[in-house]
DNA sequence: AATTATACCTGTGTAAACGCAGGTTTTTTT
DNA sequence: AAAAAAACCTGCGTTTACACAGGTATAATT
């Protein structure tokens, strides 16, 4: 909001507005952290900055692969869809994070999709020019490594959950991942969302996540208003799914 | 076969045996590729090699860390393990691949398990000797962040697959993964699997792919004498399962 | 303030996948 | 060649998750 104010729209109908890197406040961003040696690099200010309003698709599956994008603010649902529009979130990613595997490399279509959750500013970096980058400076190149090794390792650790747990276990395991990454603001879980998009995550129906959340509710274990979920108590949630993860710590 | 009779163990007790990159003939391994380059570095030089027999477990889950390695010839599975030692394997690897995420950066326990479906021979690099070969050579660091970006999509494509497929699709699915990757010889899948081994794969039980397996050979689908499986139409199989891939091409 | 739309909730029947139990065949070991 | 072990197979009852149907509350729109 403050942000959407400071923008000053010159080429609204492209929805492009200029952004500069260097006064970014976002120190998650990996572009931001490597900025130092970046400085030269051609692709900081080719980059675009886009405004995405809350429910908006910026990257639909099958398209072209032109670039890819940085979060600067706001909050995202990334996604594959299946048979009859089914969709199945891969992640929710936030401030720092990029989206776009595909951005790189010889790929040519999206293989995901994905929609603001909340009115957002993205940053938007040419194949190209983001490829030049990587390869004249190793350190960004190994920190980008670095990111796609993790998102791996938690992308199989969510193979074994969904073949592995009962649908119970997985929308807990949904919550504790919210928390994790999004935190709390007031007692509830600081990204609303509703309880079809809860299932997509978790690999379940709508009705399932409504049932299990009523359960839990019964049971003391969280509280709901509408899409206002709070965890009443972290450590009884992780309790009943520690022994599925041995070796995680994420 | 060949390999092994070339071996001259010298270290026999701790299995580490010296072999060389530059005379390597693995054509898609990643330090092959950028051998010219990596000819100074000193990691290439401070590998180890090792045979590792058919069965035999070379990662454990929750070990400490030091290094990753890289698959010279065999055949291997990647798993995390579950509830009640319950194995669900994440990744087929073959001959170029590299094993075990976490040879990077701070992590400090493995999260996967690795087993040896074949006699194989492995090379291993330090984690410190590897980081610094990626810091100095950016073309290196590209190439391994373009693997994990790869095995990123591929894996969250598995985490829809399993959540939206049937357990026949998935078992389907599983065989044409196979089949995709390592090939056929004398009209089977060449490599022998369990069972079991299809079922964790898939995210089902071993009853279950025994079920398909059957059903599958009175539909003229596959053949299957014990663990060679034969697939008789790759093109009847995918039909099944193609409108699960609308923007999938791997 | 009334209306529409969206999100949320619950009951009930159904189907898919699973667990177990008992068997056979194949492979490995002795 | 015999014995043991592992892998493979099948039937059947049970459980889990699902689809559908109809309802209520909440939010958005006019």
């Amino acid at each position: 909001m403050t942000l959407n104010s400071n923008i000053t729209a010159k080429k609204s109908r492209k929805k492009f507005i200029d952004f500069s890197c260097v006064s970014c406040s976002n120190a998650k961003c990996l572009i931001k952290n490597n900025l130092n040696t970046l400085t030269n690099s051609v692709f900081v200010e080719n980059k675009k900055t886009l405004k995405c309003k809350k429910g908006q698709q910026f990257i639909i599956e099958g398209a072209p692969v032109n670039g890819l994008f940085f979060i600067l603010k706001g909050a995202v649902k990334v996604f594959r869809t299946g048979i009859n529009g089914r969709e199945q979130i891969v992640r929710f990613a936030k401030d720092g994070e990029i989206i776009g595997h595909r951005g790189f490399g010889t790929e040519e279509y999206y293989s995901i999709g994905a929609i603001a959750l909340q009115d957002a500013v993205l940053c938007y970096f040419s194949k190209d020019d983001l490829q030049k980058g990587l390869l004249e400076n190793p350190k960004f190149g190994y920190d980008m490594m670095l990111f796609y090794a993790n998102e791996l390792n938690r992308s199989e650790s969510k193979v074994k959950s969904i073949s592995q747990m009962t649908v119970r276990e997985r929308v807990i395991d949904t919550l504790l991942y919210i928390h994790r990454k999004f935190g709390e603001l007031n007692g509830f879980l600081n990204l609303p969302l509703s309880r079809k998009e809860y299932a997509d995550y978790a690999g379940t129906r709508e009705e399932q996540v409504i049932r299990i959340f009523s359960t839990l509710k019964k049971e003391g274990l969280i509280t709901a208003k509408g899409k206002k979920i709070g965890i009443v108590n972290v450590n009884f949630l992780k309790k009943e799914i520690d022994e599925h993860n041995y070796f995680l710590d994420l």
